[in-house]
Formats: structure tokens, C-alpha cells, sequence
DNA sequence: CCTACCGATCGGTAGG
DNA sequence: CCTACCGATCGGTAGG
């Protein structure tokens, strides 16, 4: 529980400014601690939290004043960081994926030195899908599976691209293990059905319990390509 | 686009009731024509349209003037027929599984009497939850989905024992289905992710686009039991 | 089922 | 980043 110090309303003298110039840095006001100043990751814990709230509640039930109060803010101040509320969304997917995306990459690079075959090349991919859905802290990708229709068309085309984005590396995969006979189902097809078992867990999956992230993996492939491992 | 008559404001006598008897039936008011007023159905255009309207923009997006609206009625008039907007949803999703363990007893019924096989059965289950998920008109398992956040711990308690409900039928199948070395993957991991496969459909979807009920249901078998079919 | 209305809440902003 | 505030909207209700 983060508290902050309560302050003494000042009387605010009520002179208004005729300049139209937009507010520029914030003055000083009495410092926090050291310890909890680091203002360079106070957008960061916004996103975070926001993330989680979303996540729970979904976007139209979180407050900003939610937000707020989770990061220690008072209710105007989430505003100072971003412009809106869908604009903090936003964020939260893009920089969701983005994330996504570089692990998957490293995920392969690092996979690329053991010169595996091609199922198990499939079996990174979905090892690491778990990875960025349930593991530990990770409500960016949940938002943005489950919160799709609180985006504008405009930032929706501009994550359909970055899901493309991930989704590549899937597609060879899939191809050949289609031609090697181990996948029989349409590409296509195969490829919807698999992205909705892996991510339909992020509804169901609790940490808590027996099955871990290795036995989800092991599931899913037993499931996608039966024992013609 | 349904109208609705326009009327001129009545000056309100602004005498107060003092019994507490709770308000019973409508009283007259001028009809419409006798085609619009099959009054025993507008609980079900609520639901229907209320369906509509929480799946495309979410249940916290729709206003309850937005389904009065879709109706062709005043803003207050739905809660002549639901005490709240939360009932209302409740109502959407409860009888959405009901009539959906109603359609899938029926498919097993009717393919008793083909004797079918093990394989063939799993077949006729995913046929007819395509059917039900994605088929003309149907919302309200969609909206149950994808609004779980926004009802209340005891309804998603109903709401779970329905889904268990609607999901019984499946055990066995998947289980002699792994007995006979067909599914390999473990039985309770595999249905978990069955459903996400299937589940997740809704979202992606699009009847006007190439693929059929029919060849998704062939790429789910196919993907799911290989060919060991 | 309509009219007229209420209290609460919400996203957002001006000014400092 | 806080204070103080605004306009809009929303779920819901009393009374007929």
C-alpha cells in the first residue's frame, strides 16, 4: 500500500492566464523520498497498472480515477502522461506487442543453434506464446486480446499489422510440418484454431494449480500434431 | 427502422401516491396497429437486441437507452421487463446455454441412430457448436464468452454449472477417444484447449468469407485426430 | 410502457 | 503532478 502525504488545500487565487501557451513543466511541489521518485518510470507504472486494472475489470469499468489511485496519483494526473484514456489502451497493446514480438525473436535466435527439427521449432513457438500470456506480470497481451472493441479502427489496423508482425514466423512452421504430413489440417485453418487454444488460456490458466507452462506445451502439441513427433 | 408514434407531452398532475403497493399491471394506452403488438414477445426483442448490441460494443459500452432504442422503446421501459441492466445480461447468457444444451442433446439424439463411431461423434459435437457459436442470429453464447467479467460471482456461479453442463457430453468422448491412442494429448488439457480452438472462432469468423461451418468443422477433426480418423 | 427526473460517476481540462 | 471543476451520460425510479 503506497500512501502519499496528504497536503493542505492552498487557496487558489483564481487569476486566469490570457496566454494561450500550453502548460509547460511541472514546478516543484514538496519531493517523495529518493527512494520513490524515479519520475522516469511513472508512465511505466501507469501502463502497468492500468494493465492490470483493464485486465480484471475490463477497459469501460476501470476509472481513470482507478488508474490513478493504483499508481498513488490524484484523479487528474494520468492525463499529464497520456491524452486520453483510449490512448493509455493503446499503449498498453502496442507496447504489449512490440514486447511480444522481440522475445519470440530472441525465443528463435536462441533455438536457431540447436538446429532443431521442425516440430520442435513449433514447440518454442507455443512454449514461448505461454511464456508471454501467462507468465509471471504479463496483462499487456490479455488486454489486448479481450478488450479489442474499446479501440478506434485507426490503432486496430495498426495492431492487426504488429499481430501479422507476430504471427510470421508461425506460418513456414506450419507449412512444413503440413508438407511433412505432420499437420494434416489447412494452414489456414490450422493456424486460427491453434492461436485460439493457446490464447483461450489466458482465460482458464491459474498458476496456482498442477499444470504448469511445460505441461501446457506438452498438451498443446500431443493435441496439433499427436504422437507423429 | 421501426418508429414510433409521437405524442404530445400530457401536462402531469403531480398528485403522489400514498400506498406503497408496488405498481401491477400496464394500464391503456393508445395501441399500435394490431401487427406490432404481440406484447408476449418484447421480453425477447430486449433479449435478442440487448444480445446484439453487448456483443458488438460490450456490455459496459451499451446503454440501456441504446436497447430501449433498438426496440422502439423509451429509455426507462426496459426495466418494466428487467429490473436491471445486469439481469438483462444474466437473462442473455442463461438462456443462450440453455437452449445450447437443448440443441446439442437433440444432435446427439438424432445421431444415435446412425451408430456412429467414436471419431464421428466428436465430429457431430463440434458440428453442432459451430452451429450454435456461429450460425444466424445467435449471440447470446458470444456474449457469454466474452462478458464474464460483468455479472455477478453467483451467476457466474449458474453460469458455470451450465457450461459443465454443456460440456458432459464431451468427457467420455474424449476419453475413448484417448483410450483407443487417438488423442494422445492428456484429456483435460486437451478439452481446455478444444474449446479455446473452437471458442475463439467468434472473434475471427466472417460467414460471408470462404470457409463453411462444414470445412471448419473437417479442420478441427483434422487438426485435433490427425488422420488416425 | 411513457414521462420526467434524480444522484452518481466519469473523462477530461484550466491553472498553477 | 495536484486542485477544483465542468458537461455529459448513465442506471434506475415514481407515478401514471
Amino acid at each position: 500500500m503506497r500512501g502519499f502525504a496528504k497536503v493542505a488545500p492552498m487557496p487558489a487565487s483564481s487569476l486566469r492566464a490570457t496566454d494561450e501557451a500550453p502548460a509547460k513543466r511541472p514546478r516543484g511541489r514538496p519531493r517523495k523520498t529518493v527512494a520513490e521518485r524515479d519520475d522516469g518510470n511513472r508512465r511505466g507504472e501507469l501502463l502497468r497498472c492500468a494493465a492490470k486494472l483493464f485486465r480484471r475489470k475490463g477497459f469501460d469499468a476501470t476509472s481513470t480515477r482507478d488508474i490513478a489511485a493504483a499508481v498513488g496519483m490524484r484523479s487528474g494526473s494520468p492525463f499529464y502522461h497520456f491524452k486520453s484514456k483510449g490512448a493509455l489502451l493503446f499503449s498498453v497493446m502496442q507496447e504489449g506487442m512490440q514486447s511480444a514480438i522481440a522475445r519470440q525473436q530472441q525465443a528463435l535466435e536462441a533455438a536457431q543453434c540447436n538446429a532443431p527439427n521442425i516440430a520442435s521449432r513449433l514447440r518454442i513457438l507455443i512454449r514461448n506464446h505461454f511464456e508471454i500470456l501467462l507468465g509471471s506480470g504479463s496483462d499487456f497481451i490479455p488486454v489486448m486480446l479481450y478488450e479489442f472493441r474499446s479501440i478506434r479502427a485507426q490503432q486496430r489496423r495498426q495492431l492487426e499489422r504488429l499481430k501479422d508482425e507476430y504471427q510470421q514466423p508461425w506460418i513456414p512452421v506450419l507449412e512444413a510440418l503440413h508438407a511433412s504430413g505432420q499437420l494434416k489440417a489447412d494452414v489456414k485453418l490450422a493456424r486460427l484454431l491453434i492461436f485460439g487454444a493457446l490464447n483461450w488460456s489466458a482465460r482458464w490458466y491459474d498458476p496456482r494449480k498442477a499444470a504448469g507452462l511445460d505441461d501446457l506445451t506438452e498438451a498443446a502439441i500431443d493435441l496439433f500434431l499427436g504422437e507423429r513427433i
